[in-house]
RNA sequence: AGGCGCGUAGCUCAGUGGUUAGAGCACUUGCUUGACAUGCAAGGGGUCGGUGGUUCAACUCCACUCGUGCCUACCA
């Protein structure tokens, strides 16, 4: 073996054998487990939150696949209608190109080619990663199965009239022309104005001051506005309600209205209504019966609607043009700064337009009913539990979700219209033909919409698996076990899943949800590729030079004009660029980030400290195989005459505890803890304690030699199984080799079962045991440490004051002190003995001296135990109030009570033998 | 406006109504000890945001408060 670890190579050469032997599908024994990936993009990279989830859902895979589960992980990838159109726009444009001169047919034809190109880019990321998914039941959401699953539902809703097309207000991104879903809306506060505009009352024409002020944060829509609305109760306004305006620059005569919706006390009390541009003004233009006028274009200019000096103007110069023309009338009163509330499409980053189209929508409230019902009776857990909240929250609040997107790269919804606008709905034209016994000689067009892309993905549980076929995998493993995905999805795709998968198969789609936490950089900000903040995880696992991540991340930013000041940003974060870490160290870092909170600080230095981790678990095994390989005398099963020494009972014990702790942590989804007892086992235990005390019982002649040469190797290989979930390359590497020693048989480390506790008893004696050894070592080590004495200089011992329990413990481990504590000679000194100047350790009643003579410094000595002394003594203040107080004696648990008691003697006897130490020195 | 979360060592984070509040990184000191310097050994560092309450006992439970973040929502 090499002497550190050297991930790239292992990697690969091991994904490839597990890939090639088929490794990855279900093994079709035990209880199902299924696991359905969260679809990424198709033509997506992977980033840093994506590697992060795959870790969690491979390693649960992993857990369950070796615990026996005929374990599936679903692999497969979304079209992302709105995203995947808009690169290969861009494209198109570079080139000169556009999409309405392509046409639909070609167009999409330049997507099928784009999403072929890169496709497959996020698939071997993941394979990278090292995700056991099945590749073989690989699916896409424009696949034909997955596209029969959404015409069927499609048109299942419809007949039912869940599904239905109308005429309403609606989120309209003016540079993508296309409607989005209020989720798709960013709502962030901005600096704007509040302008107050006079507008003068029709009855009034003549007279001066006979106006209205209204203020505006939007002063272009005026020209749509259909009335001016006042509070009903507003005694400044209430004689002018049912009279008229005449609307400036327009010249159209406009009611005064008044309604509840009206805050007498924001601005001037007087709202201008715009019911074709505004969600509010709409329903009070239904209250009232007020016409609707649009003024805009589908890209937000004025149409001609509005009068001819402004028509064409986009809305900005509208705007400006409004305000400088009433301005010049005499009817701009004031502006205000003012913050407003700008509604941005998520993925334009255009202001969103209220905007007035035909439309599809899925009639949500009745299908979020049952849906609301799976999550309160527990059929459907949240973990962390606090997120159903979240859940039940959107879900009682729930709108009709605006399913049609005006793009071409989607599903196309599956509705014909005649030419007189009858709408027809089926599963191809000539379905709808015979279904609505239509003729020949109508023409039929189909819808031009596409679904939004969510629609199909709330199929995903379902549509992958076979659905609407009965198929075995249905059968076998639907409803799925978990969701692993982050919660900024929760309303977009879980609940929508939850609704689809209950409605349509009667059963929820998943038993639990584990929700993660977000990714974020050192700084806590969101890393998102606008900001060009990203990490590539693979520049992490394979590291990057610094000038070559320059390069990439300005490279295909979305905001060029950040480019200088992510170019310093990187410099100065990463000056000597990323080092190579491997993948097994992220994944481990992941793991351990993965505790309940819901940001998480990617900290370089953690993934570092796991590749050293991985390091020091290879070299641990290149001890172990250093011992146990050169010869043949480990017996693969021990004779039932070999004894086991303490240590090997001790670490057979601590290995049984990890096993347990990691299981439990796996089935409460704390990843973190799981891995924390794994590093700490792995580190503290296994390799701090077990490695160096079986150095001793190695040595030539010593009987423990064949226990300790198979416990070195069986404890190994469990902690290899114990590990794999989370990091595989490098367990599987190491379990090749070590696994015929220990008689282990199979090709693969990730098809062993899962360690078993009862292989690995609680000794609690030897636990006991080892805690006494190591307290007398570190007793030694300590007054090594402190006292500056060369850690190779062996040094003589005096012991005093030993119980008889000591006196055996002694007798039987003498060895192992004198090695691991570098101890020259240990001499047992009478109780009423004086020993010589020396410095001292107690370890319980034992006193462990080390004679002063030409290695100890009186005053430093002094210090020491003056400063133990004054800990324990605090202490035993501290417990001396408690035994004091009355109401402690009688309120508290008598064990409680004992405790303290034990306590209280345990750091008095400290105290006293300190205190006659620190007296010995004085004298000297 | 409503909902949710966070505040513990210099940094990133665990933690439990009852051991002396922990880890990693960083820091100090000493070590090429035959697995590992991606390492070993020893050490320093916290009035657990603040106030009040419940309790024999609060970092933990409750109330208020300060700071901070996220989500949802139609205030022109």
């Amino acid at each position: 073996m090499e002497k550190t670890y050297q991930p790239a190579e292992i990697e690969k050469r091991c994904y490839q054998e597990w890939e090639d032997s088929g490794y990855f599908a279900p093994s079709g024994r035990g209880e199902p487990y299924c696991i359905m990936i969260p679809p990424p993009n198709v033509t997506g990279t992977l980033h840093m939150g994506h590697a992060f989830q795959h870790t969690i859902m491979d390693a649960l895979t992993r857990y369950h696949r070796m615990q026996g589960n005929n374990a599936l992980w679903q692999p497969g990838t979304d079209h992302a209608g709105i995203a995947t159109q808009m690169v290969v726009e861009r494209q198109l444009e570079v080139q000169g190109e556009s999409r309405a001169e392509l046409g639909r047919e070609a167009f999409l034809e330049k997507v099928w080619e784009w999403k072929k190109q890169s496709g497959n880019t996020i698939c071997k990321q993941m394979r990278r990663i090292g995700d056991s998914v099945d590749w073989s039941r690989e699916r896409f959401t424009m696949d034909e199965g997955l596209s029969k699953a959404v015409t069927e539902v499609f048109l299942r809703l419809y007949e039912e009239g869940l599904i239905y097309r109308g005429t309403r207000l609606v989120n309209w991104d003016p540079v993508l022309h296309t409607a989005v879903s209020d989720l798709e809306v960013i709502s962030r506060e901005e600096d704007g104005h509040l302008w107050h505009f006079r507008y003068p009352l029709a009855q009034d024409d003549s007279g001066s001051d006979g106006y209205l002020v209204v203020a505006t944060t939007r002063p272009e829509t005026m020209l749509g506005d259909t009335a001016v609305a006042v509070h009903p109760d507003d005694e400044r306004y209430k004689k002018l309600v049912g009279k008229t305006i005449r609307l400036p620059l327009t010249g159209r005569e406009i009611p005064i209205i008044a309604d509840d919706y009206v805050d007498p006390e924001f601005g001037t009390g007087c709202v201008k209504i715009t019911p074709a541009h505004d969600f509010n003004d709409y329903e009070i233009g239904q209250r009232h019966n007020l016409p609707q006028i649009n003024i805009f274009t589908d890209s937000a200019s004025i149409n001609d609607n509005a009068p001819e000096a402004y028509r064409g103007l986009d809305r900005n110069e509208a705007r400006k043009q409004v305000v400088a023309d009433l301005d010049s009338l005499g009817f701009l009163e004031a502006i205000d700064d003012h913050k407003l509330v700008v509604p941005r499409g998520d993925r334009s980053g255009a202001i969103v337009e209220p905007f007035l189209t035909d439309q599809w929508f899925v009639k949500a409230t009745e299908l979020a009913g049952p849906a609301i019902k799976a999550v309160e009776s527990g059929q459907i857990r949240f973990v962390p539990e606090n997120w159903a909240k979240t859940y039940f929250e959107w879900m009682h609040n729930i709108q009709d979700w605006c399913i049609s997107r005006q793009l071409w790269w989607g599903h196309r919804i599956p509705a014909w219209f005649d030419e007189a606008g009858e709408v027809y709905v089926g599963y191809d034209e000539a379905d709808v033909r015979s279904r609505h016994k239509l003729g020949d000689r109508i023409t039929l067009r189909q819808d031009e919409d596409v679904l939004d892309t969510w629609f199909s993905s709330a199929l995903w549980p379902f549509s992958t698996l076979g659905w609407p076929e009965k198929t075995p995998e249905l059968e076998t493993f639907y409803p799925t076990s978990v969701l692993v995905t982050g919660f900024d999805i929760i309303f977009f795709w879980v609940a929508r899943m939850i609704m689809m998968g209950l409605k349509f198969t009667g059963e929820v789609p998943f038993r639990e949800v584990y929700i993660t936490g977000l990714i974020r950089d050192q700084d806590g900000q969101k890393m998102s590729k606008s900001k060009g903040y990203v990490i590539d995880p693979l520049d992490l696992i394979d590291g990057i030079e610094l000038e070559a991540l320059v390069k990439k991340q300005a490279t295909g930013m979305m905001q060029p004009q950040l480019r200088s000041k992510i170019e310093r940003a990187t410099r100065k974060q990463f000056p000597d660029g990323i080092p190579e870490f491997g993948t097994d160290a992220l994944r481990f870092t992941f793991t351990a980030l993965a505790s309940t909170g819901r940001d998480i600080r990617f900290d370089l230095n953690r993934v570092e400290g796991y590749r050293n981790f991985c390091n020091k678990l290879w070299n641990a095994a290149r001890y172990v195989l250093m011992n146990t390989d050169a010869d043949s005398t480990v017996p693969a099963v021990l004779k039932d005459d070999t004894v086991l020494s303490l240590p090997d009972r001790w670490i057979r014990s601590r290995m049984g505890r990890t096993i347990s702790a990691v299981q439990g942590h796996f089935e409460t989804y704390r990843f973190d803890l799981a891995a924390k007892a794994l590093y700490e086992f792995t580190w503290n235990e296994y390799c701090d304690w077990y490695l160096e005390l079986s150095k001793p019982a190695l040595q030539d002649g010593n009987p423990e030699q064949a226990a300790t040469r198979h416990t070195l190797a069986t404890v190994l290989e469990a902690l290899l199984r114990s590990l794999h979930p989370i990091v595989p390359f490098i367990t599987e590497e190491i379990w090749n080799k070590v696994a015929p020693i220990t008689g282990a048989t199979g090709t693969s480390i990730m098809l062993q079962n899962f360690p078993a506790v009862a292989d690995f008893p609680i000794d609690e004696q030897a636990e006991i045991e080892l805690k006494w050894l190591q307290a007398f070592i570190l007793g030694v080590r300590q007054i090594r440490g402190e006292m500056d004495i060369a850690p190779n200089r062996e040094l003589p011992i005096l012991l005093q004051n030993l119980s008889e329990n000591d006196r055996c413990l002694l007798a039987a481990h003498a060895d192992r002190l004198a090695q691991l504590a570098r101890i020259e000679s240990i001499k047992i000194l009478e109780n009423d003995e004086e020993p010589p100047p020396c410095a001292m350790a107690l370890s319980g009643s034992m006193k462990i001296l080390v004679p002063m003579a030409g290695l100890i410094d009186v005053a430093a000595e002094r210090q020491r135990l003056e400063k133990n002394r004054d800990r324990a003594h605090n202490n035993l203040k501290r417990t001396q109030g408690k035994l004091n107080n009355e109401r402690f004696m009688s309120n508290a648990p008598a064990e409680v009570v004992d405790k303290e008691r034990e306590k209280f003697a345990a750091f008095d006897q400290e105290i006293a033998q300190l205190n006659e130490q620190l007296e010995r020195l004085d004298q000297l």
